[in-house]
DNA sequence: TTGAAAGCGCTAACAC
DNA sequence: GTGTTAGCGCTTTCAA
């Protein structure tokens, strides 16, 4: 079979035991025996049997991480900011996707990642209280990686990047601001953020003393969704000059729709979004970036740190923060 | 504690054998007993330890997925096809980013996976000799999905795909037909891709007797790679009518280009992506479909199939599928 | 059909 | 510093 520590001991001159202390990294070995077992171990090309250590109460963690939505750019891109960090501290990363309705309910029926991790980390989507309930019954950490909830974890102030597209707007000169609010990256799933998109939009306009009624219009999800949205508001009998969307994606969807009535960006109208999506850049869309990837890196340091002491640390809230590209520029009049 | 096994066994009033056999659905329990079993392992929740069953010789399957680049949305899409099938057959998925070149080094020095999965799927990269030669000291099943490629797996045919773009430019009237190479949507690691690629362009002008010299522009990928491409095309004597990029990324990128020139899509040029990226419906992009969600799940499926007997099942080739948007129409002359 | 016993490969006390 | 001993929680012969 598979070479085992027990092999490595044996052709290393010494017992089990020490063996295991020195491969572990643990104290109490001569500093030529470790080396000795170290080659060993090499030369055998040994590589611990994580079951057998985890059963003997060694440590090798695991952590689960529950997707809603992989295809979704920014899951993946927490993801990558995640999987390093935990990978590098020795821990294997379990995927649970929860994507459609019934996984999710499955999975938390079934809490399959029972007994097979250490903790979890939950991207990008709120719980609700019975889930909340579930997870709990799984007795490890749980770490959210999502927009501003409140679930302890890391998240994004989704109020504040919004904040910074109309006021980057304002600043610019645009009086009338249209804000088309879909069903953003996450796809709905982080309900909350849309609520705060809706509250930014408002507090931004109304703070500058400009009218904003009838200029935040809330549409379905995907490309009709965007073109609804920009044709509501093109329709309307004094037309914003600038639009701000709840998500990239939105916005590319209005900028073609804009461009079929022959408007022009930024020319006609300016366009922001929201996200920074890695197709932002190739569409020159100016946008707020939110730092998903380091939010991906803080869960798994979290979860590193809950690991260690069992208690999930004190929740961060990241700062986004403005890109300015070519979709906008000061209003015609201005 | 955790409930363990005796507590069930000891709560239905039998042996740890024989609650091992009714909950593992072994054979050799009588009906009446196995209900016991089942009933007190439901009272106490029991869940079993995966590292004691898998220690003991029980089953428990886990694959570990290789994944180049997470933030990527066809490696995401892949993973969103792959996930449910896996866990559906009660396998752990165990996530393996490969990102940047140390990442990628260290694994395959490393074989972290060694002894922690019992297959292997390789998203989306080329593996090079010496990467095979270590992942078959695994001595596990590996199965590939990504482009056309010589490993077993799941592929898709990259050349048909270009040629389902080009002739679809040629039937509408276009003659000239320009082509921006640059790192596609799995960025440059799908290297045979891009030659498909070049290929099939070359091949279907030329079938057509129309001339392609210079109208293939290779780029560096990104944003600028898409606009230098388009740049130069639009710098040649005589523009092409259409193009068509390797990626939707690249065409989103020629799109914005062609705007800022004045040129408008599809009426003075046409553009045809490649991988029906999410946005390329709300950009309204014509572009040709791979079936990504559908190659995780086959490849889900080729990998259950490995760990039942052991091999890899043959190969198999997805088809992709032309999905005409707003982006292209018949040239101007026409 | 069921139970008893023997490990799977490792780590953690506790002796030396 | 190092070896010895005793399990971790399960599955699996082998006997009953």
């Amino acid at each position: 079979m598979s070479v085992t520590l027990a092999d490595v001991a044996r052709r290393a001159g010494v017992s089990p035991a020490t063996a295991s202390r020195a491969l572990g990294g643990r104290p109490h070995v001569a500093p030529a025996t470790r080396l000795r077992v170290h080659r060993a171990a090499d030369e055998l090309q040994f590589v611990v049997s994580p079951e057998a250590s985890r059963l003997a109460g060694g440590s090798g963690g695991r952590v689960g991480v529950v997707v809603p939505h992989l295809a979704q750019w920014s899951c993946g891109a927490v993801l990558e900011g995640l999987e390093p960090v935990l990978r590098g501290a020795g821990v294997d990363v379990l995927l649970y996707g929860v994507g459609d309705a019934a996984a999710r309910t499955a999975f938390f029926a079934d809490l399959p990642a029972r007994r097979r991790v250490d903790a979890l980390v939950v991207l990008g989507t709120a719980l609700d209280e019975h889930e909340r309930g579930r997870l709990e019954l799984m007795a490890v950490p749980v770490v959210a990686a999502a927009a501003t909830g409140r679930q302890p974890g890391v998240h994004v102030d989704e109020h504040a990047a919004a904040r910074h597209a109309v006021d980057h707007l304002l600043h610019l000169g645009h009086r009338r601001i249209g804000a088309v609010a879909a069903a953003g990256p996450l796809d709905g799933v982080l309900d909350g953020a849309l609520e705060a998109f809706a509250a930014a939009h408002r507090e931004a306009l109304r703070g500058a003393g400009f009218p904003h009624e009838d200029l935040l219009v809330r549409v379905g999800r995907g490309a009709s969704g965007a073109a609804e949205g920009a044709g509501r508001l093109l329709g309307l009998r004094e037309p914003p000059t600038a639009v701000v969307a709840s998500s990239d994606e939105v916005a590319l969807g209005v900028v073609r729709t804009l461009g079929r009535a022959r408007l022009r960006v930024p020319d006609d109208v300016s366009v922001v979004g929201l996200g920074d999506h890695p197709l932002a850049e190739a569409a020159d869309l100016t946008t707020v970036c939110r730092p998903v990837r380091e939010q991906g890196a803080e869960a798994a340091r979290m979860v590193l740190a809950a690991l260690v002491d069992g208690a999930v640390p004190p929740s961060v809230v990241l700062p986004s923060r403005l890109v300015v590209r070519g979709s906008t520029a000061p209003p015609r009049s201005a």
